[in-house]
DNA sequence: CTTTAATCGAGACGGTACGTCGCGTCTTATT
DNA sequence: AATAAGACGCGACGTACCGTCTCGATTAAAG
């Protein structure tokens, strides 16, 4: 992200688009074919039909780029879907927290199950939870908006009554979503609607009797 | 896990303690000092004083090594404990299900920033994520024994009715930890006390008011 | 050959007769089958049915356990031959020189083309080439004698006047076969009766006309 | 020599000459300081600085990058010896076939004994003994060539009257050159100039008196 | 519309580590 | 005490990728 004193910083005007594409494409499909770890600079420019040097110009490591190609996913997607309709990129406001969340985290649901989805990302993860920078850039990219959709709609439901208003939402939200990325990065339990909705619940209501 | 039908397997019997604990401590020792993707099988071998063939005679995979060099070192300090101080290995049980869990909880945010602690479990970590086999065996061996005492300790406190009796236990302890792991894992937020508290606190009592 | 004086020199009264068969068995079938270089230490002792540590006591090398293993396949031979028909392991003396040397050479060439034979005498003279002792050792125990019985030949001839005294009968001998070693050893041309019996014609009388 | 279809082959134009240089040099010293057993692909490529893929990418085994480094030896030999002396790469023709060949013999038999020299062309023998493609490969590159000037010379010998027309040239020059290649390699007798000397003169009025 | 300089594809290079094979030594249990 | 079995420390194998470094051959911006 910073610029390298030692490196003369290549002119961004005269990069071949086509190749920056080829790479996206090429990185996403090992990825997916073959594994995270398997998944080679070398592998990527063989099948990208590009020169080894074309990514480590433009890119400083196989994550780097596989973070930027995923990126790249998810806004040539959200472009596909068009504008109209954005379903999955807010979390609706109808006045009911718990089916609003409920139905967005049936939709996070569906997506982690999603191999496309799901090979980049638990790669980028992986590789996150064991190099600090990448794990900063991962979150503050990939997660942070997401999270800061939840923080609206709680502040939205604070105001509403339906939360308290002296709860802090970037905690509260992690009742949503934490429990479901434990489940889905370690494995310790299944994945379902029904999972996913009765932590709306138990959150919304407390794990003591009322 | 599963003996392997192409391979002769070897004599357990005839095993070498002293090389298996040198690796043990080579593996703990490198992934703390050079972290966990320039700790290398070769560099392991070197360090320990041992042949390369000893490490894959034994174990399949610098993961696998680190898995139980990992296990070792906690049945170790268990054993230094000793049997009248096993403090952390337990969730105290005073009738004060917030206050025994927020204890719990300050003390594995100590844990979390132990580095002899840390590099080993978060290459451990990261690994399972990419690499499904070593993730559930990971979180077999080391997470589902912690799991298991805070489902206990939530079982009790139904008892006592100090949490709701229709409650799914292993779906509420994760009110408690998964918010800590994934700040942990994804670098979401800071750790402190004061926010393990918080979640202790907005756990038990819903988001909703009351 | 020497008692080296580290060893504490094995008990030969000891030693397993059934054992040492083996592994002269394994040793000169590998030798053909796969070849002296992918012949090793391992394999014999595997296909033996023998430890490895029974072929370090006895032999010195894998040269050693061949060369061994080749002398004792020629006497075998030697027995089964019977006293009576002893004929390749002397020179005929009928009185006719090149008669008796050409009939010599034919089953020299037959031999060399045995692969039971080739195989390892072929092992054996490339490991003598780089290694003195292994060569000294080889031509000492398989060459000498059949060099001694040209000689004892060539004295005789001299004696009844078919070559000339003043030779020295160690050089004269060499003519008849080191053309055909060379041919076999460095595929410098095709080894037929013809060519042996030509060498014979051509060494008797000489290449400067009379 | 022959192109292997598995292999794609790498571009011959945009090869290291000073790596090439660096593998000669290094492979030739190994062989006179440690033999050529102990010389491995790995001492090579460290004590040239070049990588081991360096070496595997130009040749197929320690075997093929000794022989060329060994004929480059050779090229680079006559290279300085210049196009005016290069008397030992010609038999020289004064009318005396006898006193030219004792001539080269000698120069053989000097040549035989230099270290330099010895190390490696004892090795590609032993190699080639046991391997047959590197013994034919040996033979057509390095023992051929000389081959060829003995028959040279023996044909005009022939035209002189010096030689019995009749005689194959292939194996009349055989008399000279294998039973000093046989005591080399087989250690079978003593190198001198008189030993050489008798051969031509043997050779030459044949063993049978006149 | 050239000119020209950076990017591109290709891939050779010096390295590091891989996972395997075999060495020669050793230890253990059996005969 | 020798044996079959095989674990051990060690060194080399041949391979896969790393990240750097030339090479022409485009190729798009500036002249």
């Amino acid at each position: 992200m910073v610029t390298q004193p030692g490196k003369p910083a290549p002119d961004t005007s005269r990069r071949s688009e086509r190749s920056r594409r080829a790479i996206y494409d090429a990185a996403l499909a090992l990825v997916v074919e073959v594994g995270y770890p398997r998944t080679t600079i070398e592998g990527i420019a063989a099948r990208a039909g590009v020169g080894k040097q074309t990514i480590y110009r433009w890119w400083g490591s196989k994550a780097d780029v596989l973070l930027e190609a995923f990126l790249d996913l998810g806004e040539q997607a959200a472009r596909e879907a068009g504008p109209a309709e954005h379903e999955p990129y807010v979390i609706p406001d109808t006045g009911d927290l718990a089916a609003d969340v409920k139905a967005v985290l049936r939709a996070t649901v569906d997506q982690l199950k999603d191999p496309r989805f799901e090979a980049p990302s638990r790669a980028l993860a992986a590789e996150g939870v064991v190099n600090e920078q990448v794990g900063r850039e991962f979150t503050a990219r990939l997660l942070e908006p997401s999270i800061q959709l939840y923080v609206d709609r709680l502040r939205s439901a604070q105001r509403a009554g339906q939360v308290r208003a002296d709860l802090d939402p970037r905690i509260a939200l992690e009742f949503f979503i934490s429990p479901l990325a434990q489940r889905w990065l370690q494995y310790t339990g299944p994945i379902t609607y029904e999972y996913t909705d009765a932590l709306v619940d138990y959150a919304l209501h407390g794990l003591a009797p009322r």
